[in-house]
DNA sequence: ACTTGGCAAGAGCAGTGCTCTCTTTTGTGG
DNA sequence: CCACAAAAGAGAGCACTGCTCTTGCCAAGT
């Protein structure tokens, strides 16, 4: 094995447990994480740390794109098999799942961008792997006539429809990109609400009642 | 006017300016606030600061119940008249046009958690204004009868939403509260999403979607 | 006039991100 | 096998943070 491969070998794993004790503090301390303490962890110098990652911003876009990759993955492991809605709920129940085991790393990616951050480039590709999912799905629903199309949207948005279809789920009609993204997003919106603790007090079946606004939104979709 | 009261109103003054500086640096560097930053805004040791809140998380706490307020002003405010359907729009979009007028403050609400914050008891009751005037309109709409009650919701989850309705919006159907709830974390989640960023480079006319996504849910709560 | 209570200021502590310099390790080409 | 260059680590230091403690001050109330 050539020597540069070694070296890479070992500066991988050293990236990988820098990666998992910052995880791992992210579990306690949320996304004020604190790169001298992850070292100190680790055993060694926090300025060693900067020989891996050039920023804590660096470290946490890794992290952020590590949890899009595993949420992205959850998903694509859920159920591919029953009717086209009944993988649209897999789908749901899977992204959820994830969410309540890594809180904190959702909360990364889907809770409120940190200040001052601004999303690099690396992170849009992996950021849409789940609702890329959920666009086949509808899109093979739709050409297999197992959702209904509805109402074609007019106007600019319209147009941005058909674009964004274009890219993402040839074939699909528009509007069932827009139900896609309103259900992809209510989606988001219930899981950051039972993590975020909008629920507390209120709700304790949250299973169920996740369940029932993902039916609804199957509905809404027009899935038959 | 005694004293005590002359004390009380310029502190009362104080408290407000730093608020206002506060705010204003939130809109500028995010959640990660700096108490010693606004301290110098004002002129002030930062020390003096702790005169009026107790600790950062204070003064952070202090901001989320004004917040809280402010969009349930928003809400408040917004058309009263017309069809039940038009009123939830309308709510909709007003809470959407503060959000959008306030960015850093809907992300301190409804954002990720600050790590370590625990949200107080002050901070719930202004927290449930806006979901109670959605609440408020669809039980006047199913006493009216203008929304189908549709299929009662079964198990514990129904009882719970018994519950819910009967706090909260005494008269109406489990099931629509439901719904209501339903409608009300998608429009969190859709407004979340338009500020956080997952809508760059897809959709331009956020408007647009945000109504069509509304009017979805409008359709689900069952407006006649 | 005098006391007291609220207010402000400043120093200081422990922590942070990040940079710079210096030393050690280590893989490798001669 | 060994000298060398590149990579990695260590440590000090800067400017910043939240927060506390002590000190001084000034104004309000008896």
């Amino acid at each position: 094995m050539t020597a540069a491969s070694i070296r890479a070998r070992v500066r991988a794993e050293m990236t990988d447990e820098i990666k998992a004790v910052a995880r791992r503090h992210l579990a306690t301390d949320g996304a004020n994480l604190s790169l001298r303490a992850v070292a100190r962890d680790l055993g060694m110098a926090s300025s060693a740390v900067y020989r891996y990652f050039a920023s804590r911003d660096d470290l946490l876009t890794a992290l952020i794109i590590d949890a899009y990759d595993a949420v992205g993955a959850a998903a694509e492991e859920s159920a591919r098999t029953g009717s086209y809605r009944d993988r649209f709920l897999s789908i749901c129940h899977a992204v959820r799942d994830w969410a309540l085991a890594n809180p904190h790393e959702w909360a990364l990616i889907y809770g409120s961008p940190v200040p001052g951050y601004q999303a690099p480039r690396d992170t849009v590709e992996p950021a849409t792997r789940v609702i890329l999912q959920i666009g086949a799905i509808v899109r093979d629903a739709a050409l297999a006539g197992d959702v209904e199309a509805g109402e074609p949207v007019a106007g600019r948005l319209g147009e941005e429809l058909a674009v964004v279809a274009e890219h993402a789920a040839q074939g699909a009609p528009p509007q069932l990109v827009a139900r896609s993204m309103g259900a992809w997003i209510h989606l988001c919106g219930a899981v950051s609400a039972e993590l975020f603790g909008q629920l507390n007090n209120t709700i304790d079946e949250r299973r169920e009642f996740f369940d029932l606004q993902m039916r609804g939104e199957a509905a809404t979709i027009g899935f038959r």
